[in-house]
DNA sequence: CAGCATCCCACTAGATACTG
DNA sequence: CAGTATCTAGTGGGATGCTG
């Protein structure tokens, strides 16, 4: 009974979208994955500064348990675990990236307008 | 000191696209904007069902702050105060296109293997 | 009609310490 | 290395009541 998806029932598209992607590292997660294809627990710890353990642990095991990313587990010594994007997070990623431009844009701009508010 | 939007340092631009949209409501509140146009506080509020008075005009403040959204007050008796979008916000509910559409898909696939489940 | 103020709870997320 | 467990603070969001 943790903080995973509600699972529905939704308003719309957007909303069970968002369900899915929220949780402050998620989208993080997927492009890492989507850029690297395969990263372990630890290249992920350090390719998002600032996650703690924790909450990677259980962004993940939530991604897992909606279907967005595989888990997969190699039983040696030291301990392996790899984590990759599913069909269904690739896919997800690429409805992302319209949404992705749209916030550097934003950022770009708000930038802009503190450089003019500064002067 | 609310519970706006953080406004940066972002991480990427989903991030920062995240930061505005995140809010129970906030992408409803774009989608119904952007179908009539022009919406009052009330036409929202019973276009939105479930919501609360607080989270409505918080949710819109918020938007109104982000420059998302456009508020227009009519110093009338009764008073009328008119909702509309930027064209931030409607590049935004652009952006956000892909997005609901993944929704969707994916909630008629759950529906679908819940049938089959149930079966 | 449109909004503000206040109280309250659940949940998100962080810090820290421990384990197979 | 890849987790688990526990405790805590901060915040999102709901209910209710009041105002111009």
């Amino acid at each position: 009974m943790g903080a995973s998806a509600r699972r529905g029932p939704y308003i719309c598209g957007i909303d069970a979208a968002m369900d899915v992607v929220s949780g402050k590292w998620k989208s993080l997660i997927l492009w890492e994955l989507d850029n690297y294809g395969t990263r372990r627990f630890g290249e992920l710890r350090r390719g998002l500064p600032g996650v703690s353990e924790k909450m990677l642990i259980q962004h993940l095991r939530e991604m897992e348990e909606d279907g967005l990313i595989h888990r997969e587990v190699y039983r040696e010594v030291p301990p392996r675990v790899e984590y990759s994007l599913t069909a269904d997070g690739t896919s997800l990623n690429e409805a992302l990236r319209p949404l992705g431009a749209w916030g550097t844009a934003r950022s770009a701009r708000l930038a802009a307008d503190d450089v003019v508010a500064r002067a």
